[in-house]
RNA sequence: GGAGGGAUUCCCGAGCUGGCCAAAGGGGGCAGACUGUAAAUCUGCUGGCGAUGCCUUCGGAGGUUCGAAUCCUCCUCCCUCCA
């Protein structure tokens, strides 16, 4: 996308799209208008710690935030926790964070790479490591930072106040991290630091450091939390209810049209570019019945495969859910289970063991009770007998539920 | 160092005056119905075994008993209080 002639207004309202709290604001229109004159751009700053390998969509929030930054012709600058995943923030957190080894960071950020800059423009995205200066600080310079902070500021944080009303152990080396995540802003000189509304803390920290070595503050722009499939809890690897963005095309598609009808609008607003009038338009119409809840979730998992995959996956993602689920077909993609002489007794397998044998339960006593909840099929029909011993024919679809498939086939 | 409290099936959490305990309840998961979708709601299932029975499970190892998640001994780990 190119650099588009907008009005100060016009991108201030880009800016503050999907944001939950932008500080100072005041500050930032100071700072576009300072850039508008000076046509230098200003410094966005993400910083990422590479502590898992696999992102889902709400780890990359801010990251599009960052992405529509950089289409503003602002300088994306992202920083690779390689020295702050090390220590692990402490936002948020309960208990203290496994601490990574230097390799196991190193490891992790090649395939964090890889998926954010499905993203980003590589070519226009400057990446540094925070080791780069972490790295060769004394230790009269760490004493200089944690000069910087006090205790009694520390435990204004409600996640480190509750560690310790609880008695709950605190770390001293957690308690530098706000400091080394604001140094890196001191670092780069960061006009902008993204995150999301956990980080806080983090980001005030940074403006305060900066102050104090005479920099221009940076402005805080943070997203909220973007809360998971389960329409409850944040989206999170651990608790199962996330959009992973190396989930296929069908997977996400599906996954997205599973999202409550009342969530839908925030990931609209989160994750895709769809102009904020037109979502006003579109939540005004499904109010009033106008706009079909499916209908508009239906345009939000395109949107959603579309940015994640292509748009034609879009498409084809698309068409397959609705031969699943409105037509009852069965997908194109579906595992082959080849069965041979052994697993036949007499030339027939139970049923039951069949469905092991296809993945699709775990267990011949789980193999039981979904044939007697009715819930399995061979070619299109229920089994009824958990009992039944089956005569296998080559090429036979099984099917468990509305959605796990698999193809028999004889060797 | 001393005094207490705890560890239960995927998770949380009852049970712990020994049999009726494969173990309440909730969460999660799965299935069914309905539908508008893998929304919402409602219902059912949720250790293993070709199974009206058998096997393994209640932190670990022993023991008491016809019989132990429940009682005893030792051990490991966690928490609280005192110093």
């Amino acid at each position: 996308m190119p650099t588009q002639v907008l009005s100060l207004e016009e991108e201030l309202a880009l800016i503050k799209r999907g944001t939950e709290e932008v500080f100072p604001e005041e500050e930032l229109k100071e700072k576009l208008k300072k850039c508008r004159q000076t046509k230098k751009p200003l410094k966005a700053k993400l910083g990422v710690d590479p502590t898992g390998a696999d992102l889902h969509l709400g780890h990359i929030i801010p990251v599009l935030k960052l992405k529509q930054l950089q289409d503003l012709g602002h300088e994306a600058i992202l920083i690779i926790g390689d020295y702050t995943a090390m220590v692990g923030d402490p936002s948020g957190r309960n208990k203290t964070r496994p601490q990574l080894t230097h390799e196991q960071v190193l490891e992790n950020c090649r395939t964090y790479q890889d998926q954010v800059f499905k993203i980003l423009d590589p070519a226009k995205t400057r990446v540094v490591y925070n080791g780069d200066w972490f790295s060769k600080m004394t230790f009269h310079d760490v004493i200089n930072l944690m000069s910087q902070m006090t205790l009694a500021r520390m435990l204004e944080r409600e996640d480190f106040a509750n560690r310790f009303e609880n008695q709950m152990p605190l770390s001293l080396h957690e308690m530098i991290y706000p400091l080394m995540q604001g140094y890196d802003s001191v670092a780069i000189e960061a006009d902008i630091e993204l995150g999301g509304i956990d980080q806080k803390f983090n980001i005030l920290v940074g403006r305060d450091l900066q102050k104090t070595m005479n920099l221009e503050p940076q402005i805080g722009i943070c997203n909220p939390i973007l809360i998971g499939l389960d329409g409850k809890e944040k989206m999170s690897k651990s608790l199962g209810n996330y959009i992973g963005l190396k989930d296929s095309p069908s997977e996400m598609y599906g996954k997205t049209m599973s999202i409550s009808d009342e969530l839908m609008m925030m990931y609209f607003e989160l994750i895709t570019d769809v102009p904020i009038d037109k979502l006003q338009t579109m939540a005004k119409e499904l109010e009033t019945g106008k706009l079909h809840p499916m209908e508009a979730k239906r345009f939000l998992a395109r949107e959603i495969v579309g940015r994640f995959h292509s748009h034609d996956a879009a498409l084809e993602a698309e068409a397959e859910f609705d031969r699943v689920f409105k037509e009852n077909q069965v997908p194109d993609d579906i595992p082959e289970v080849v069965l041979t002489l052994d697993d036949l007794e007499h030339g027939k397998i139970w049923i039951a063991r069949l469905l092991v044998k296809a993945g699709l339960a775990t267990s011949n006593g789980e193999g039981r009770r979904l044939i007697q909840q009715g819930g399995v099929r061979i070619d299109g029909e229920v089994v009824s007998d958990a009992n039944l011993d089956w005569s296998p024919k080559n090429d036979t679809v099984i099917q468990v539920g509305k959605r796990r498939f698999a193809r028999i086939t004889m060797a």
